[in-house]
DNA sequence: AATGAATGAGTATTCATTCAT
DNA sequence: AATGAATGAATACTCATTCAT
């Protein structure tokens, strides 16, 4: 249910579609849907939480400390971008797109946004005590833009479908601009 | 008319937005809206093409090739953010969020993304020219990535409403980031 | 004025007839449409009473009451036929088409169409006299059959744009029917 | 519901009718309505379908060819008469008005009446047989006019709401100005 | 638990009519 | 007299939501 859920609002967004695309999708009646769901907007917001669960189990991997840092960055990177193509609803909600449409609910995405970047923070927070990142990075900041380019390359896909090579293109040379950019001076 | 119109697909959305809305945001009759446009969606349309006028103008300004291109960079940066931050129309169009609600358009709307590409692009390769920015910089990659990076902020700020304080933030580190990956090793 | 008026509601019929299409039909603005008339209704009204005007003319003509009546009512069914094909809203007002958009008007409508009648009648009353068709006809009876024969015929062209051949083949088919009819024993 | 739409479309037109209408007159919600047609349009059609099977059927009443073709005619334009006169929207479409509506249907529509014809030319073609009418009638321009005269007292009770009894004056007046016409000289 | 027919509020669009210029 | 921009009532159609079965 929260799949067919997920899958729909991906491909439609919330207001194009319709909770009989979400019923139609996963096989049962429109009445059925509400047996799970208060209404269209919880229906969203639960899809999104399930999408969520896996998200933060996937954050909550181990970030070894011995590993240098701007490796780990890397491999985070590439971790993310990856599941975050797979679930887009999480890409709508990292870039705030969702908060138009649910103003009650933006300080809990915030939130919600807030953990996410706590991992890059850490891996950014590492590199500086490694002495391979310049100790006077704007870590927060700086967090939020590496966050930023991955979601765009996400969403890139979804929205403009661009070939896949291009998108592999853009995030290498997101990579490279970036690394050099945290090196100490 | 087109400045209502823009506000008011701006703060709801699209499909949000009600003919009505429009209207008495411009404090006229729904009739009337309809004497300036044929439809919602060469509505908005028009709204989009009147913000981007102002932008292709924006763009027009002259590149000196004179100056350093990282000094160059940076000034386009300040000045795109700037613009995008008070026409968030083109930023929506730039991120490729309006694609999904105008497949039609999709063509269209890559073609104006383009144009948009062209400065940055043109700065790049000024810079390697001038030597102080790598040789073997993938240059469309890049400058779609600087692209995002802007528009990341502007979007920032109408979706989720952070302080100023915090998006200037965002863009200087930004700023920092990438004019290090940028240079000749 | 009124010209444009009848060919428009004419061509798409009272509903579909825009006050804007009379208008540029007309080469006026839309206001100045407005200076002859009340409202569409009224423009409706004018316009048929402007055909009206040519067809009560038209029915002025002379009867010869020497002629045979046979002849005569050929003679009237061809020329009445003819004039209707050229003024279908005639056509509709005899009908009776018109009178379910104005059940208002529906007995000046009946008035009309008797005058209409009134012609037929008299060829008949004169055969009858003659000798050469049957004394028992119910004359007002077969009168509207007659004129509904023509109508058919009026209508058909401008409705299911049938080859003019025809509709010719038709109206000779009628008359050669009715004629027989009408016979004395 | 589809007798509910028959019954506004034959009152008040294809245009006027308004959506509420037929649901109201359904004592439906307007939704519902579209549970059953596509269109506003589809439902026209569909309801003129309707009254159409009703039609079908009745004309699929055997002709028996031992019976006199005139006694055939008679009956045959009684039944049709009557039938039409419960059934306006078939009359509307029989007599091309509805073609104006429906430039898209027109083929459709006229293979529909050309269904409606044939019942009319083979009792036509079964009297001459018989040696009861003459053999060189124009069979097919004659049954056209003998359905337009059935028509014309259908559409005129409809539409003008002259007393029965004078509707059946006039169909009798009809009959015997058709068949003295129809006979073998 | 599951269904899906019924609902009706909400919205885009049209067009007769008005009125300031 | 003539204009045509502005109006807003009217109307087709959609879709989240309910509820009897």
């Amino acid at each position: 249910m929260l799949e067919s859920a997920g899958r729909c609002f991906t491909r439609y967004g919330f207001k194009k579609t319709s909770m009989d695309d979400v019923a139609s999708d996963a096989r049962v009646a429109k009445g059925t849907v509400y047996l799970y769901c208060e209404n269209k907007q919880d229906l969203f917001l639960r899809a999104i939480e399930h999408e969520l669960r896996a998200w933060t189990d996937e954050l909550a991997t181990f970030i070894d400390p011995e590993r240098p840092a701007d490796e780990l960055l890397a491999d985070l990177g590439r971790r993310d971008a990856a599941f975050v193509e797979q679930h887009p609803l999480v890409a709508d909600l990292l870039s705030g797109m969702v908060d138009g449409e649910f103003p009650a609910f933006r300080s809990r995405f915030e939130e919600l946004r807030s953990t996410a970047l706590r991992h890059i923070v850490e891996v950014l927070e590492l590199g500086i005590h490694q002495g391979v990142f310049a100790a006077d990075l704007d870590v927060r900041a700086t967090a939020r833009i590496l966050r930023e380019m991955q979601l765009a390359g996400a969403l890139l896909r979804h929205r403009t479908e661009l070939p896949v090579k291009q998108v592999r293109r853009q995030q290498a040379a997101a990579l490279r601009l970036v690394l050099k950019g945290l090196e100490r001076r």
